[in-house]
DNA sequence: AAAAAAATCAGTGATACCCCCGATTTACTC
DNA sequence: GAGTAAATCGGGGGTATCACTGATTTTTTT
């Protein structure tokens, strides 16, 4: 049985990579390529492949946006992610998004096939180093697995965030919200207790890190 | 004449599609491989081959500072940066660091091979929508080619804007460098008057845009 | 219905930040 | 040697931030 494959990855040099590991292998099949996420999802529509390997940063939307589009459109396509992101934060919200393989662009060759098959199978490959992380998480919470990225900051938190990260003036957001400024100095000193920020510099570190705000 | 190269970079799937790329070509061999910096320079140096292709995000040093030791130690080994970068900053250090070649990774095959070959006979390449920018700078400015990064910043400022951008109060900044906090406010005020900037939250945007400090 | 959490507003004091003014010393340039 | 740029230090004034205490209303959860 062989493997239907789809590539998405904007950059042409890894695809030309991705090529020359997949193509000599008997049971995979690479059906399809995309340069973006939004011709990834089009393409899984068409194909219907078993796999699609998608990096995260892609030119339109980000490769976790698309693995939602592309489950909900094709729920029995398996999606592995392949990035140069180890970190958690991209790891879990990949996780979330229904994604069955995570493998960083140094694996070797063979981790890769390996994450193929698993997700051809249904099975689920983790790379060790984020493998590790998982195995994490389930020891410490027994609880709401989904606000990693949040750290326990509520909806209107998360917003104050963005305005405070984004340079605004506590007045300045006060006005945009139609609150007081007072209620915008109480929820910075809440985001602040609970990120155990000192002040405004480290805020704004954190939402860059979070992806919230951009550079 | 054969050009003998070597490959600079950390991704396993990287070093296979230049392999794909790379290996039909009659007058291109490989002649090594390296994952990090320091071998990088190391293979440099005994197998003093006529073009490195290098990425610049490496594990260890950066590329551009690599790419100075190659130079120092092999002058007329020719470098090529590839690159996921093609913003002002990375493309003019690089440049500055000795580079006679700088193509993004999502360029076309031919337009690597012709960088490569461009390299060897002691010409440069420059990818075309970097190009622009290096005529641009010609027509604008006749004097320093090399604060690009730096906005006119000294070498003290960028200093004090890296332990500004940090999240160091000016007291602990005064502190740490044996100044006066008063110093410390005027260099601040000196930097973002500068740069445009309206308050610290920008500050630290900047500096993270910049790869001054990380998030 | 009771309890908990979230969002709102207010006041106060200490500190930090932002911006303007001035100045001296050193070093490099013309 | 005059001019320029960089680094240093100081004062003053206005605003913003940070931290703490207390409170009400609404929503959510139990």
């Amino acid at each position: 049985m062989t493997i239907r494959l789809v590539l998405v990855d904007d950059h042409a040099v890894v695809r030309s990579g991705l090529h020359m590991i997949l193509d000599p292998v008997e049971d995979i099949q690479i059906v399809g390529e995309a340069e973006t996420a939004m011709e990834g999802v089009e393409l899984a529509n068409q194909e219907k492949p078993d796999v699609i390997l998608m990096d995260i940063h892609l030119p339109d939307l980000s490769g976790i946006e698309a693995a939602k589009l592309i489950k909900e459109q094709c729920p029995s396509t398996a999606i592995v992610a392949l990035t140069i992101h180890e970190d958690e934060e991209y790891f879990f919200k990949m996780l979330e998004a229904g994604a069955s393989g995570y493998v960083p662009k140094r694996a070797a060759p063979e981790e890769l096939l390996t994450a193929i098959r698993a997700a051809a199978e249904h099975e689920v490959y983790i790379y060790p180093s984020l493998a590790k992380l998982l195995v994490k998480d389930f020891l410490s919470q027994p609880q709401s697995r989904s606000d990693r990225g949040t750290d326990g900051l509520t909806d209107r938190e998360m917003e104050l965030l963005a305005h405070l990260a984004d340079g605004a003036t506590n007045n300045e957001i006060a006005d945009t919200l139609h609150i007081s400024p007072k209620t915008v100095a109480r929820h910075r000193e809440n985001i602040m207790r609970k990120l155990k920020l000192r002040n405004r510099t480290e805020l704004v570190k954190y939402a860059i890190r979070k992806g919230i705000i951009k550079a």
